[in-house]
RNA sequence: CGGGAUGUAGCGCAGCUUGGUAGCGCGCAUGGUUCGGGACCAUGAGGCCGCGAGUUCAAAUCUCGCCAUCCCGACCA
C-alpha cells in the first residue's frame, strides 16, 4: 500500500474528547472518527487492525470446534419479553418501533435469539453439543460512554454459545472456549490473565474473566505470585486468618460489664467531628487494626450492618453472597442515620436493630473500638459480647501481600482491562425459553448452556494501552496493521526512489504487508508518522544509506537499528518477521 | 440520572469581565528556498462564534431556553 495513495490522517495534536492513550492514539493514528457519543467510524488503518483482530478469534473459534452464524442486529421485543429482560434490562436496551408500531431492540447480547434458534431445530440429545458463534456489531446505550472503543454504544463483539445435554457436557465446553480464548490473546501478542469472575445478572456460577494487563486498566486484579490463581478483586477470596490469641488480649465474657474499677464497658468517649477511620485512630491514638468499621447496606430485604477491621475495606459483592440480597448497595446517609441514630461516621454494632455480618477478622479481635451509635460518640473496649452477630464470613477486600486462597502465597494486585468473559449458564435461558430435548431415557431436559464474549474493538484498544510510548502506538505484529513501514526518504531522488520501488515490490510479492511510505514530506514527518501508527518493522531508504549500498532497519518496539545491504532487503525482513512470530 | 465544565476555521486555543461584526499556532492551497527526527519565506483559501429567542442603534461578548460534548459519581462486555 502506497502511503501517499491512502486515506491515513494522522493527527499531530491530541483532540481534547479523548482521555485515555489507546483513544488518542487512535484518532491520532488514523485508525477512528467519532460520528456520536460512543459510535466510531473505523478508517482504513482501523478495520486492519479490527480484522486482523477478528481472524485470530475465528481461527481459534473453528478450531474449538464452533461454528459461525449471524444474527441479526434488530431483534423483536417479543423474544426479549419471554426472559423477562425487556423489562429487566433498563434504559440500555435501545428499543425502536417498526412502521406497523410493532416494537425491536438493538441486540446489546443474543442469548435469547440464539436459544428460540436453537429450540426450535433440536429435538434429541443426539444433536447435542455443538457452539455457534458470531462476530457482529452490539448496541448498548450505555450510561457513559467512553474511551473510544474502550467503552463504545456500537461495538463489535464475538459472542459464542454453547449446548450440551448435561452438566459435565457443559463444563467441558467451558473448558474448550477456556483455552480457545488463552490461544486467542496468547496469539494476539498480549499479556493477560483469566481471572475468576462475578458471574452477575447473567446468572450461572461458572465465570471467567480474561483481562489484558495494562496499569491504565480500570479492573483491579488479584495474582498469587508463586500459584497460577488470579481472580477479579470482588472475588479474591480470603481464608478466615488462623485462630490464635484475640489481638486485643483476652476479651471480656458474657455478662461481664463492669470494670474493677467500677466503670461500665464498653466506655463511651467523646470525639468531636471525628468520622474517619483516620481521624478516629489519631484522635484516640490507636492503631487503626484495634477499629471496627461498621458500613450499613441498604436492599430490597431492608438494611443491615457490615464489620470490618479499620484498616481493611468492605468487599460488597461479597456481603451480598453472605447476606445472600442481591440488591445490597452501601446505604446512604440518610438511611444510616435512621438506622444508627446518627450521622455517617459514628455507626456501631453495639445496640443496632439490624442484622450484623462480621468480617472473620473481626472475630480475633477484643477491646476494639467502634462507633457509638450517636453523634461525636465512640465506643471503646467492645468485645462481641456487647452485640449480636448474625454470620461470620470473607467480607472484606483483598489488599497487597495477603496469603493465595489456592497456596497461601502472597497476592500481587495487577490492573487489566476485561477483553473477554466467559459464563456456565446452565439452564437460565433453556429453561425459561423452553428450550428441550428427549435425552437417551426419553426423558424432556432443558439444554445446558454456556455463553462467551470478546470484545473486539477493546481487544485492540486494550493492546495499544498496554503497548505504546510517548510517540505511538506499538503493535504486536499478529495485531499490526501492516507488518512493514517503508519509507523513501526522497522519492525525488532517482536512485532512492528506484531502490525503494524494488524493495517495495519484493515484500509485497512475498506476500508481506508493507505501508509504503512515498510522500514527498520531510524525513522527520515520516520518521514520526511511522513512529505513531506503530508498524513493528520500519525500513529507511535513503541516500545517506545508499552510498554504503544500505538500508536501515529499526525494530519499533525496542528501538534496534540495523543496515542490511540492499540486495538481502527483502530476505532480511522475511527472517525478521520469522523470528518474531 | 445527580454534580462540574466546555461549545469560536479540519485540530489545539485566545477574544467574552468592560457589546462596535473575529484572531493566533498547527494543518490546507500556490510559488520559492530547503530536505536523515514534525523546515523557512511570501501569498492565499477557509468561520450562520452549537441552536433558538430576548435586551440593544449594535451581541461571539449580556439574559433565558434548548442541544451537543467532556469530566466526576452511580452503572457496565
Amino acid at each position: 500500500m502506497r502511503y501517499s495513495k491512502y486515506f491515513l490522517p494522522t493527527l499531530r495534536e491530541v483532540p481534547t474528547e479523548a482521555e485515555v492513550v489507546s483513544h488518542q492514539l487512535m484518532l491520532r493514528s488514523g485508525m477512528i472518527r467519532r460520528v456520536a457519543a460512543g459510535i466510531y467510524e473505523l478508517l482504513p488503518l482501523g478495520v486492519r487492525v479490527i480484522r486482523k483482530v477478528e481472524a485470530i478469534v475465528r481461527e481459534e473459534m473453528d478450531r474449538a470446534g464452533a461454528m459461525e452464524i449471524l444474527m441479526p442486529t434488530v431483534l423483536p421485543a417479543e423474544l426479549w419479553q419471554e426472559t423477562g429482560r425487556w423489562d429487566f434490562y433498563g434504559k440500555e436496551l435501545l428499543r425502536l418501533k417498526d412502521r406497523n408500531g410493532r416494537e425491536f431492540c438493538l441486540g446489546p447480547t443474543h442469548e435469547e435469539v440464539v436459544t428460540d434458534l436453537v429450540r426450535r431445530e433440536v429435538r434429541s440429545y443426539r444433536q447435542l453439543p455443538f457452539n455457534l458463534y458470531q462476530i457482529q456489531t452490539k448496541f448498548r446505550d450505555e450510561i457513559r460512554p467512553r474511551f473510544g472503543l474502550m467503552r463504545g454504544r456500537e461495538f463489535t463483539m464475538k459472542d459464542a454459545y454453547s449446548f450440551d445435554a448435561d452438566r459435565a457436557g457443559a463444563e467441558k465446553s467451558y473448558r474448550a472456549m477456556h483455552e480457545a480464548y488463552t490461544a486467542i490473546f496468547r496469539r494476539c501478542g498480549l499479556k493477560f490473565r483469566a481471572v475468576e469472575a462475578d458471574s452477575g445478572k447473567i446468572g450461572g456460577n461458572l465465570s471467567h474473566e480474561f483481562m489484558v494487563l495494562a496499569d491504565t486498566g480500570e479492573d483491579r486484579v488479584v495474582s498469587c505470585l508463586e500459584c497460577e490463581y488470579a481472580a477479579n478483586l470482588e472475588m479474591a477470596a480470603l481464608a478466615p486468618p488462623p485462630k490464635g490469641a484475640p489481638s486485643g488480649g483476652i476479651p471480656r465474657k458474657e455478662g461481664e460489664k463492669e470494670s474493677s474499677e467500677g466503670g461500665r464497658y464498653p466506655i463511651e468517649v467523646k470525639t468531636p467531628g471525628m468520622r474517619t477511620v483516620e481521624e478516629v485512630t489519631k484522635f484516640l491514638g490507636v492503631s487503626a487494626r484495634r477499629l471496627v468499621k461498621t458500613i450499613v447496606f441498604n436492599g430490597d430485604r431492608g438494611p443491615v450492618a457490615v464489620l470490618v477491621r479499620g484498616d481493611h475495606e468492605v468487599n460488597p459483592a461479597k456481603v451480598r453472597r453472605l447476606a445472600e440480597d442481591d440488591t445490597l448497595e452501601i446505604a446512604d446517609p440518610d438511611i444510616v442515620e435512621r438506622v444508627t441514630g446518627a450521622p455517617v461516621g459514628f455507626a456501631g454494632p453495639v445496640g443496632l436493630a439490624i442484622p450484623v455480618f462480621a468480617d472473620h477478622a473481626v472475630a480475633g479481635m477484643s477491646h476494639f473500638v467502634t462507633g457509638g451509635n450517636a453523634a461525636d460518640i465512640h465506643l471503646t473496649e467492645v468485645d462481641l459480647v456487647d452485640f449480636e452477630v448474625e454470620a461470620f464470613g470473607d467480607l472484606r477486600e483483598a489488599a497487597p501481600g495477603d496469603p493465595c486462597p489456592k497456596c497461601g502465597g502472597k497476592l500481587d494486585f495487577l490492573r487489566g482491562i476485561e477483553v473477554g468473559h466467559i459464563f456456565y449458564l446452565g439452564t437460565k435461558y433453556s429453561g425459561s425459553m423452553k428450550a428441550h430435548f428427549l435425552d437417551e431415557a426419553g426423558a424432556e431436559k432443558p439444554i445446558e448452556m454456556g455463553c462467551y464474549g470478546i470484545g473486539v474493538g477493546r481487544t485492540a484498544a486494550a493492546a495499544i494501552e498496554q503497548n505504546h510510548d510517548d510517540k505511538g502506538i506499538i503493535w504486536p505484529l499478529p495485531i499490526a496493521p501492516f507488518q512493514v513501514i517503508l519509507l523513501s526518504l526522497d522519492p525525488g531522488k532517482k536512485d532512492v526512489h528506484s531502490v525503494a520501488e524494488k524493495i517495495y515490490r519484493d515484500l509485497t510479492s512475498a506476500g508481506i504487508e508493507v505501508l509504503f511510505d512515498d510522500r514527498e514530506e520531510r524525513p522527520g514527518v515520516k520518521f514520526n508518522d511511522a513512529d505513531l501508527i506503530g508498524i513493528p518493522l520500519r525500513i529507511t531508504v535513503g541516500e545517506r544509506g545508499l552510498k554504503e549500498k544500505m538500508v536501515e532497519f529499526r525494530e519499533r518496539a525496542t528501538g534496534c537499528e540495523s543496515k542490511v545491504p540492499v540486495e538481502r532487503a527483502a530476505e532480511a525482513v522475511k527472517e525478521f518477521l520469522g523470528k518474531m512470530e
